[in-house]
DNA sequence: TTTTATAGACGAACGACGTTCGTGTCAAGT
DNA sequence: ACTTGACACGAACGTCGTTCGTCTATAAAA
């Protein structure tokens, strides 16, 4: 062996901690959605995303080819999340309404993801078995295939905006408020906006307003999953529509 | 008057061009509108703009209090070219699915703008005027008020999201490229990729490519804005939903 | 008319962003 | 023992939204 030299002192220092855990996809992918849980998806960025795995922004480039494809890789593994149903053709339309409150919960425990989804051809594996999952029960329960074909978009349309309404003031609140005290005091903000509207123009509006601010989002929700899967059952040959 | 001296030299000249015209509001939200047709709604940002009118981002900042209330007011301002129908009761369904698809053609012509209506809580005028004649044609057709006032929201949220979808990879074309030409190219790559998925996996998605990518736009909003709006008519009292 | 007040325009600067480049370092292959 | 290649990372570039202090041109007051 050569010389047991002590390393000469102007050859800085390595490291200064010990070395992290190697750097992958998964860990970068799993980070990131703690820092969405935590902040928001605004909040995600390289920089931040690396400073949380303690090291530098480039760093992740190396296993990411850059924000687009973190951030569809993180949609795909919130989606992991989704418990998928065992398919029985005589409880279809249940079925699929059972998945859509599954996706729900699933979007609105992870902040504001639901706007990755949305303008994005799902490719990853956790979202196309989902997709597959809704043409199965689809095609379980009769529906021709290009209408279901043109359901599964529609569906997840309709998943992705209501999502993503329902997060619209919650991810905006100002950091250390409470996000339902901030939620209310805007709500009400609205409300009072809206009375106060002249009434010679906007008639129903104004006439309207609480209806307009009455349901809450879990109504809003059902109202359209129920009309959506009305729908697509209308279209079901040789069978009617609603029992 | 005062004696007719030149400038002093050493003053210098107060203005390298004319003076342009006096920055305000409306001609600012119009410039934003300009770029945002010409390049989308991610260009259009405070220097952008600025520049586009001849002057610095901190002089927007007198006229509008941020590139929040920028982007709402572009809204509003794109939104002020939907024409809105005579209220015919008689004919409320169809005139209903004829607003929509008014909605949907001044979106697709202003790119990506609908990306702002989503998650936001209308306020401006035309938005109102647009939601006003909704609930109108609603309550002419005997729609309960508190289905209506659920409606109006479901209804603005499937315009959004059908509106964004539309422009997903229209927005991502690089510049300088054709916008159709490379959605063709992209469309066929995605063909390409759901044949190639392990059939057992994905049976059914492997199995219905044609149907998942058959449609066109137009077709998956037809089909989407047929099932929302004999939904919402089903909820009419005392009548027949679908003729 | 002269002075004062004020609204608005604007350059510079701050901090944060996504991404690229060049360099450094370690471990496996030869 | 030497080479090679993958990867970590600091520094830098150009962009972003927003704020600050200053300066000017006009309107109001004297």
């Amino acid at each position: 062996m050569g010389t047991d030299i002590p390393t000469p002192p102007w050859r800085k220092q390595r490291r200064a901690g010990p070395v992290r855990q190697p750097l992958t996809q998964e860990v970068i992918v799993a980070t990131a959605v703690r820092v969405l849980d935590g902040e928001g998806l605004e909040a995600v960025s390289m920089r931040r995303v690396a400073q949380e795995l303690g090291t530098g922004a480039a760093s992740l480039y190396a296993h990411v080819s850059g924000k687009e494809e973190l951030r569809e890789l993180m949609l795909d593994a919130v989606f992991a999340e989704v418990e998928l149903p065992e398919v029985d053709p005589s409880r279809w339309q249940e079925q699929l309404k059972e998945l859509a409150r599954e996706v729900r919960r699933v979007y609105t425990s992870h902040r504001d993801i639901a706007k990755v989804s949305l303008g994005l051809i799902p490719t990853g594996p956790n979202l196309l078995a989902v997709a597959e999952v809704q043409l199965a029960l689809m095609r379980a329960g009769g529906v021709p295939p290009s209408i279901a074909g043109l359901a599964v978009d529609t569906f997840g349309m309709y998943l992705d905006a209501d999502a993503i309404e329902d997060t619209i003031y919650v991810g905006r609140t100002p950091p250390g408020e409470d996000p339902w005290e901030h939620f209310q005091e805007r709500f009400e903000q609205i409300r009072a906006f809206m009375k106060a509207l002249p009434v010679d123009r906007y008639p129903h509006i104004v006439g309207m307003v609480d209806d307009l601010t009455g349901g809450s989002g879990d109504d809003r929700f059902e109202f359209g999953l129920e009309i959506l899967i009305r729908g697509i059952a209308s279209y079901v040959p040789d069978a009617d529509a609603d029992p």
